[in-house]
DNA sequence: GAAGATTTCTTGTCAGGACAATTGGACAAG
DNA sequence: CTTGTCCAATTGTCCTGACAAGAAATCTTC
């Protein structure tokens, strides 16, 4: 019944134990060594196996758990859950959910400037009074078509941003690099109808249907570094998420 | 500079200590007596003054970074976030939401028929044979107004549906009446426009923009009970939720 | 054979301890 | 005044051990 599940931990490496080991297990659910419905080993076994710690394989399952991959009953065991497509909503960008897809994003810049926040944007993201924000649109299109309507606000005074970094890179991957931690993100999905001067940059008809979303995300420090107003063609681009009962 | 935060602990209580400090440190942070940013008591004093083991204290912790109440920093300490809106997009059905909001839904069933299942639902579902399904379709309004048009698959070898019982409750109230405890859903929003039928449903614009949504549930036994597809009025919902880095 | 009691298996909860890694501030050196 | 170094505070990781609780299988009894 229990699977071997053959799993190597290298006590040298930097990376936590027991992460290696949620790695593992996810490998070899990802790749059909540990098809859907398979009973794992039991905790103890496995630990013993492995020569670690039950805690350490606890939180290794634990992750796993959460993030959908694995379900657990108590007195009967641990299965690998029913093989749907397992994409978790993860704090990304779109930039990295297209390059993980391996689509090529393009993007362009369409409009630029360094302004003192406006009012709404001051209170979204909490600035102080002195802090300005950079405002910019981009369209962001996959394979030669046109995906995305992105409107962002960026206070300045965590980043510096310029028309040309913007026109190389995605803004998360700015951040990042600027030394930004992501911890949180509040966002609102809704749906809309295209406007003319939507449709236009979308290579859409006005009246079709697009998705809305709006973000505000925060960094490690508390700070509410970036607000942004997206909408995406309805008809290539939606939203999927897995929702993990607690 | 550390927060004195009384917690009462029940030894003697059902519930778990990890959870009932998690319940105190929760309480505390939505009453106000912990503003958003304070520093909360280190692990190690907070465990001697409840007298708890670290373990515990750090369990509870853990889950609340998990619902984005609570950062930790390395070094530094744990604080409370900022003081958003910090509901988080739970597995619950849409009925639940309008009442927490206190609204008052109602629920018209519009169709009615127990059928052998479409390939494409077999499919979803990942039903046996000789499985067949409850296919119906519901309305939802709030406050007089229609709100979603709701679409729904379930598999009738776990519970036993009728029109009688679906006009007076909700389905997932059904369902957990009927046993079956939740543990995953997937689900993908997106937008369309609303047709004809849609429209004279919703009492809405034909060419008006919805909210499309496709869910499917599974229980902790690894089967897949239901599956869905509903569209909102996109000026009356969207769907709200807190992304967190993990 | 059926119903109930018992045992066994597995995860859930909790304790206590040890050391590592990171951060931020204080302090010393240039 | 700036830079680098050290130290203290705090969370991160990992271990061992123990018992509780729920579920399923097995045994007992009628």
């Amino acid at each position: 019944m229990s699977t071997p599940l053959s799993i190597k931990i290298d006590r040298s490496s930097p990376i936590p134990l027991y992460h290696q080991v949620a790695q593992g297990i996810e490998g070899a659910i990802r790749d059909g060594s540990l098809a859907s419905g398979t009973r794992l080993e039991n905790e103890i076994e496995l630990a013993q196996r492995l020569r670690l710690s039950r805690p350490t394989i606890r939180k290794a399952m634990d992750d796993l758990v959460q993030s959908g991959l694995l379900v657990r009953k108590r007195g009967v065991g641990t299965q690998v859950v029913s093989s749907q497509i397992r994409r978790h909503l993860e704090l990304s960008s779109l930039n990295d959910d297209l390059e993980r897809a391996g689509k090529k994003p393009s993007t362009t810049l369409l409009s630029f400037e360094h302004i003192p926040a406006p009012e709404q944007i001051q209170e979204l993201l909490s600035l102080p009074k002195d802090v300005s924000v950079y405002h910019f649109t981009r369209l962001r299109s996959a394979g030669g078509s046109p995906l995305a309507l992105m409107e962002n606000w960026v206070r300045d005074d965590i980043v510096e941003l310029d028309e040309k970094s913007l026109r190389a890179h995605g803004l998360y991957e700015l951040l990042r690099d600027a030394g930004v931690n992501f911890r949180l993100a509040q966002q609102r999905i809704g749906a809309t109808i295209a406007d003319d001067i939507q449709a236009k940059a979308l290579d859409a008809e006005a009246g079709s249907a697009l998705v809305t979303m709006q973000r505000t995300a925060v960094d490690d420090t508390g700070r509410n570094v970036e607000t942004g107003s997206h909408v995406y063609r309805a008809d290539a681009y939606s939203f999927e998420m897995t929702l993990v009962q607690r």
